[in-house]
DNA sequence: TAGATAATTAGCATAATATCGAAATGACTT
DNA sequence: AAGTCATTTCGATATTATGCTAATTATCTA
């Protein structure tokens, strides 16, 4: 039961399953561009993220600064089909769609640099 | 989005999965045979199960003082094979198992009767 | 080596959920 | 009609989840 309750728990979030849709349509996504997409601090997105992979559901691979996610590669058939039928027509995931395509039409580099901007951490940080 | 968030939050529990799991196994199952299950008050059981309900999962059917919970007839294929498979081996789920067996072979009143003695809530009631 | 940068982790405030006992509801039985 | 009984609803409390900012880690680059 311990699987199924992990993985239930992990989809039972509006932004985990938004995540997972998109990663239905794009092989390969960086925390950034989800970040874009879902609209929230990266923070919550790394740890939305962290959840979806404890329950197996994406894996992850680090590439010099960033960190791809993907669909795992042992996600249960059955699994998937339900996702993708329950979530066919869906207003919203359809809305990520095409949000999606403007954001991976954007550099990745653009992207993070925007985001520094828009969400300003930038205080003096003062060691001591 | 909203069938598929609404499915995954009803699952989001321990209980509401034994419960569902228990019904993958037996057509019908009375409020007081599922409470006696999972050894939770009443009133918890009857707001799992609505929830369970609420999300399109089960259904229910009221014969005279009992309700009679089922899987849904439309519960998706693809929904119900994850479960299966998910949910083959685990210890808890195979408890409950045999714990059913032996909660079937009782008499549905006899089970009723037994959970209102060992969990009195005989108080006087004075009315004013 | 020092600074910049993408992501993660930690700490905290707020919102949602689970659970219980008590009271209310609806249905059978005298 | 009144009482009994299975279930549901209500109100309160405790736990869990989500979101933020700040601090930390890991990696690149000047």
């Amino acid at each position: 039961m311990k699987i199924t309750l992990t993985v239930s728990r992990a989809l039972a979030d509006g932004n985990r399953i938004r995540a997972v849709a998109a990663l239905m349509r794009h092989d390969e996504l960086c925390v950034c561009q989800v970040t874009e997409l879902l609209g929230l601090a990266t923070a919550t997105v790394s740890r939305h993220m962290s959840i979806l992979r404890d329950a197996q559901l994406v894996q992850s691979r680090k590439k010099g600064r960033w960190v791809y996610y993907r669909l795992s590669s042992d996600l249960p058939d059955s699994l998937s089909a339900w996702l993708g039928e329950s979530l066919a027509g869906s207003p919203e995931i359809e809305a990520d769609r095409s949000a999606l395509d403007d954001i991976l039409a954007c550099d990745p580099e653009e992207l993070c640099r925007s985001q520094r901007i828009t969400r300003p951490n930038e205080q003096p940080k003062v060691k001591d």
